[in-house]
DNA sequence: TCTAATAGGATCATTTCAGTCCGATTAATC
DNA sequence: GATTAATCGGACTGAAATGATCCTATTAGA
């Protein structure tokens, strides 16, 4: 009942390039030294953003990945369920077949209102917002630029 | 992001015993044939929900489980917590840790929303409703008492 | 005492998770 | 065209969680 580790990993990339919107194109071992994560699984978190037409990416020499859309035109929800797949708080919404048994159902609507509401919050809130209120709360932070990085 | 399946079995258990609250004690073999899972299983869930105060068990001959408190006074979200533990929906609130880096935590501020509104919800309801509502959709869809199990 | 039940520790198979390795591919630059 | 710097993407791996099952111990009614 918790993001996975790569549903966190996506949305730290997405928000670094939302916080850099400004930039052309950004390399992954930048964002991944910046957002503390590895390099090599980004690598595979980012293909999976691609596929979902959440960033997009360019290969070779001077290649990296950029937002494919504006920062407020992305939900967080649409980047968690890229990577972990459309939430689901039970397996029975998943597979109804697994739930041929009537007896428990209305328990299921509960998950339901449950589900509702959290993809709700999640699809409520998008990148630019959190960007925003994320270079605020670093401006009210620390004197220097949060721009730097190895080296 | 889902529930386990113990947890989804403790719910089963729970909801059983709520629908059948005027009997004194419930085998646990009748339990798990009525409601579809493993006996052994179910014993160690049934310890879990014991231990967490939400049903009584008696050992030895003719033993078996009860509700520890009147349906009415038993949330879902009690019983799916003494199973899989308070609901996190991500590691950093969980594990704060974890998330020295207050880069990312603008989001973890909608997370703590999604999961108070995910608690509320899971908390608002109690075994009394969900068992009224079962039988309510029992008695609606099949004409022989639902009581019959394995001989 | 016998028997029918649960308790609870040990064990196990499977799946998921998190991450790494490495050759293939792409594209800019020399 | 060769070199180089990047990502792609499949294979692999270790660790942990999950979903059970087995077996002995314990409990308590008959």
């Amino acid at each position: 009942m918790r993001l996975t580790r790569a549903g966190e990993y996506a949305i730290r990339c997405v928000l670094y390039l939302a916080m850099h919107h400004d930039r052309e194109l950004i390399g992954r071992k930048e964002i991944a030294a910046a957002m503390d994560m590895p390099a090599q699984f980004l690598g595979k978190v980012a293909q999976q953003l691609a596929k979902a037409g959440i960033i997009s990416i360019r290969q070779g020499s001077q290649g990296g990945y950029e937002l494919a859309k504006r920062p407020q035109d992305i939900a967080l929800l649409a980047v968690i369920e890229a990577i972990d797949g459309e939430i689901f708080l039970n397996d029975c919404i998943h597979r109804p077949h697994s739930c041929d048994r009537q007896t428990i159902c209305s328990v299921h609507q509960i998950w339901d209102k449950a589900r509702r509401q959290l993809r709700n919050t999640l699809g409520g809130v998008t990148l630019a917002e959190l960007a925003a209120r994320e270079k605020r709360a670093c401006a009210g932070r620390s004197r220097e630029q949060p721009h730097a990085l190895q080296g």
